[in-house]
DNA sequence: CTGAACATCCAGAGTTCGTA
DNA sequence: TACGAACTCTGGATGTTCAG
């Protein structure tokens, strides 16, 4: 039998490695040994701890699904209010921003950020001295939905950073659950084959199962995550955004690739244009590019409004758009009263979501266009959910 | 008067949970 | 077991308020 001593020294050896090659694995996306080494080194964790069960810590490899299931999600505040972004469509949009950017701030010149916009859902992280200890949902901004255990099943969020260059005391970071497209048909395949109802797009896929009162099953759900900016740190200075996203990378949070610095607003606006081509051969779903003023100090000067910063903008894609019929054109009562008129359609697919009714309720569009029951319409996903008709297609 | 900001409403999909 | 209500996620549209 193993002395305690030994096996407390071997026990942080095997973590270590473990913690090593998840991050090749799962981070870098180049793991250096094979499954079947993998699996011994956590086998060997495994029986160890078993024999000295007071040695478990919950930062350790063996610890990613917890054993029961929650009764409810716990509510967590956010060490700071989790903001969405304002969205821009058209490159004036872009431009507009950047004048008022630089208007505000009394310069000539900005640099930017630009990265991919992700569709998942974001989720801040936080990390004390190193160790992962809680995880929310963005939830109205302020208040979120602890869902620690969840996260902790996902490979690419390390129970611990990696140390190098020291770790901050305090570290809240945000990032972005996804489920990548592969992974999302191949899991509907096997829900079908067990009988159960498939899915219908990767992020509402995402969103459900990190939603999951049982770890156990969200841990069967292939998620990933990246990471993309700093809400509270404690214990270091950084100065701009671009400086965070490398300090991420070294702590061994994912980064996206594609993020780039961008000397001016042109430079953002052609990243956005290439982004859109890249768009389909991506493994994950974009809805856009994100432009962020890169200098923390013109950030806060910059400051925030109700729901979103002064300093970041999305530049959205142009809506996917199927077409369709509409069926009939009905009137909706709102829990106020409001009055919305609302088309019925013959149900299409658009990029994953069913789209059976959109509201017409865009009323410079109806004034201009006269659409009646029988028409063909495009009908697009509006922030990717709200269906709306993009197109009244007359056949005169 | 104009544009920005704000508050509020609303959309569809997924999950959970209570009820028939 | 089946169904629907209530909650979550996302973000677009609207009417009102406010500052320049």
């Amino acid at each position: 039998m193993i002395s305690k001593e030994e096996a407390k020294k071997r026990i942080e050896e095997l973590r270590k490695l473990i913690r090593h090659h998840d991050y090749l694995y799962y981070v870098l996306n180049k793991p250096e040994i094979s499954d079947a080494e993998y699996d011994k080194l956590m086998l060997e964790l495994k029986k160890l701890e078993e024999v000295y069960p007071d040695l478990v810590t919950p930062d350790s490899p063996t610890q990613r699904v917890g054993g029961f299931p929650a009764e409810e999600f716990k509510t967590v505040t956010h060490t700071k209010p989790m903001l969405s972004l304002d969205s821009a469509f058209t490159e004036s949009d872009v431009r507009r921003f950047d004048e008022r950017v630089k208007r505000e701030l009394g310069v000539e010149s900005v640099e930017y950020v630009a990265e991919p916009k992700l569709d998942g859902l974001s989720v801040e992280l936080v990390y004390e001295n190193g160790v992962f200890v809680r995880g929310s949902t963005r939830g109205d901004g302020v208040n979120g939905e602890d869902v620690t255990e969840n996260l902790k099943t996902i490979k690419a969020v390390p129970l611990r950073l990696r140390e190098g260059k020291g770790i901050p005391g305090l570290l809240a970071v945000r990032g972005e659950v996804i489920m990548h497209i592969d992974d999302f048909e191949e899991l509907n395949k096997q829900l079908i084959e067990k009988g159960e109802e498939p899915l219908a797009n990767p992020r509402n896929a995402a969103a459900g199962s990190l939603r999951r009162l049982n770890p156990r099953e969200t841990a069967e759900r292939p998620l990933d995550i990246f990471f993309y900016e700093i809400l509270t740190i404690e214990g270091m200075e950084v100065d701009n955004h671009w400086n965070a996203l490398e300090h991420l990378r070294e702590w061994g949070l994912k980064v996206n690739h594609l993020v780039r610095k961008c000397s001016d607003v042109d430079e953002t606006i052609r990243y956005h244009n290439e982004m859109a081509e890249k768009r389909d051969s991506l493994s994950y779903e974009i809805d856009g590019v994100v432009i962020k003023v890169n200098r923390l100090e013109y950030q806060e000067r910059l400051g925030i409004k109700a729901r979103s910063p002064r300093w970041a903008i999305a530049y959205k894609f142009p809506p996917r758009a199927e077409e369709t019929e509409i069926v009939d054109i009905v009137v909706q009562v709102g829990r106020t009263g409001a009055l919305t008129p609302v088309a019925l359609l013959k149900p299409v697919d658009v990029t994953g979501v069913t789209v059976s009714r959109a509201t017409l309720h865009n009323q410079d569009f109806i004034d201009q266009m006269d659409i009646r029951i029988g028409d063909k319409v495009r009908v697009a996903r509006a922030g990717d959910v709200i269906p709306e008709v993009v197109e009244v297609l007359k056949n005169k």
